[in-house]
DNA sequence: CGTTTATATGAGTAATTATTCATATGAATT
DNA sequence: AATTCATATGAATAATTACTCATATAAACG
């Protein structure tokens, strides 16, 4: 692995690795949309999912364009596609149990 | 995406975004090894070392087996190959500032 | 079967990250 | 240019996660 690849994985995962952004982003490769109808698809209050995407956006997982008075945002399909189906086939094959293989919540 | 996704996802994420288990991975990429050789290689304490190896082998994300008195832990290559590898596309394509992209440190 | 060597665990503290609420900014439309 | 609607930001608190040190466990080899 190149040089650097730690701390640039590392953002990246740490992006990824919350709740709210990841409910953000499932919304987001559905249907581009605003923060406002982000919100209130996902039932939480505006300022944080403006505050989450925020971290998305400066690290391009995410982009933004504007349209009329609102800020559509969309995912960057190239790189969430690929990691979510990664994602998803390694929960088929080596999560047997649904995800509960880390920590019992 | 299927039910239940975001929270296997988070769990997957969050067992990445660690640098002490990025630069593990990493190690383990190249060469399979014990907790005490990741231990030395990493400059890092066995019982530290342990602790982060043991949410990734619960995800199935590293795989362990005995050899002598030794445990030997590797990689699971079908799911971090290619998680690294769109990373790194990633990375090069839409961190031009080297990974600066997410929260001046 | 006792000893050694390798590894795992627990509990406390420190560090990081998320959330909330109040408010500021900013662009579009009139 | 004033108003409005949409969105971003700041600062404080809460919640989560990481790390450290001391010690327990466990398998292998004599």
């Amino acid at each position: 692995m190149k040089e650097g690849t730690t701390e640039i994985c590392f953002r990246f995962f740490t992006n990824l690795a919350n709740p709210t952004r990841l409910d953000a982003l499932e919304q987001l490769m559905q249907k581009p949309m605003s923060v406002n109808d982000l919100a209130e698809s996902l039932g939480q209050e505006q300022s944080m999912v403006s505050h989450n995407l925020k971290p998305l956006l400066e690290c391009n997982l995410i982009t933004v364009k504007r349209e009329g008075k609102k800020r559509i945002y969309m995912v960057n399909e190239e790189t969430i596609r690929p990691i979510f189906a990664t994602v998803q086939n390694h929960a088929e094959k080596f999560c047997p149990t649904g995800g509960k293989c880390l920590r019992g919540k």
